[in-house]
DNA sequence: TGTATTAGAGTACATTTGTTTTATTTTTGA
DNA sequence: TCAAAAATAAAACAAATGTACTCTAATACA
């Protein structure tokens, strides 16, 4: 499907690679020949070796040689969806194009110091976070590297925790919604600690 | 970390289960025994077993008796993300409460009908929709089970794809923008194609 | 202090499993 | 049609691997 060379499969090759992605998907972890063999209703791991043989020669797969259900699936990322295209959001000018990418959530989710967070309440709605969105967030340490206006969660100790537009400005720290209705939070430095800064944000419907 | 028994592990099988999860992130296969015992420093299989035997009755992890390598973290969500509480967008109300859930990736990944389109333009501005945002879509396969108000990337034959709320009416499909500069737009049933309902939003910053 | 419990070392064994080899069958292509 | 190539079956092998057992050392506990 979003492999370049699929076609380059013979129907035996293609069955397999199929049948090895959706095992995987199934039992997190990768099937061994025998049970391939099985699977594809052979009575000897010859010709599963050879098919396993030539899709690693054709880039779908690999493996650590001789160990066992080292199997891998080489170019499925993990948390991948295939992006189909764009789609126009204001009028009707653009069409799918047959763009073969992934979304690729691994990449993000590779990282140890992200955390998620709920939102609450509107106060960032101009930057499009609604209430109830996840932010995700990358750990802050040192604040000094943050750029103005960079979305963070800032904590103030006593107060509580908030999401808002970071800024520095003559050694005060101001904290600024994204709606009109909120005023902007100026603080010292050591009044606030910074928590996070913003990611990706995240939205079931 | 995410586990509410966590405290409940030795030292030695505290380190057991961060060293077999970290081994997993990194080759996406389970270790063998032997390679748990080389990383512990043992010359001994029999402690890893003892220590495996215990995360396992402690619900750390489990795996298919006798096949190499089949060994899986139980609650480690595949992409998942812990989530550390909520954050208030709308002052300073809330704090970080120690909710030990994790936002789940993989309930919306395992799905195969699902795509993704990249966002242009602002029409659904107001649904918190930007440009550039990811669209995750659910393909649809009949229209009649849409709920009017449902978000969906419909394509006029001949015009184009476009991102807009549905509803149905007396035998007509409105097509309209969250967005009032652009215009509602009405088709006879058999002038548009549906092709996905919207599942999730994802923007990264 | 002495005993019971646990952890670890060492060893051994059976199964799983990747790999190789050879012969046979099927498919392919000229 | 016929020869070459590929696929498959069958068997065997060796390495990897999970598991079990015994013995020793460390630890906990009363």
């Amino acid at each position: 499907m979003n492999h370049p060379e699929n076609h380059n499969l013979s129907d035996a090759q293609n069955e397999l690679y199929e049948w090895i992605k959706s095992y995987i998907r199934d039992f997190n972890h990768s099937p061994s020949i025998r049970q391939m063999m099985q699977a594809m209703g052979l009575r000897s791991p010859a010709p599963i070796q050879s098919r396993l043989k030539h899709l690693q020669q054709k880039g779908f797969i690999s493996w650590q040689e001789g160990k066992a259900r080292t199997l891998q699936i080489v170019d499925e990322v993990l948390g991948g969806v295939p992006i189909m295209g764009s789609v126009a959001a204001g009028g009707l000018i653009e069409t799918y194009s047959d763009v073969n990418e992934n979304l690729d959530f691994s990449e993000i989710l590779k990282k140890k110091n992200i955390f998620a967070l709920t939102v609450n309440g509107d106060s960032m709605i101009d930057a499009c976070i609604a209430d109830g969105d996840m932010v995700l967030m990358e750990k802050i340490t040192d604040s000094y590297s943050l750029r103005n206006g960079t979305i963070v969660s800032a904590m103030v100790p006593g107060l509580g925790t908030t999401l808002k537009y970071f800024s520095k400005k003559n050694g005060k720290i101001f904290l600024e919604a994204a709606n009109p209705l909120y005023e902007p939070i100026e603080l010292n430095l050591d009044e606030v600690i910074i928590q996070g800064k913003l990611l990706a944000v995240w939205r079931r419907v």
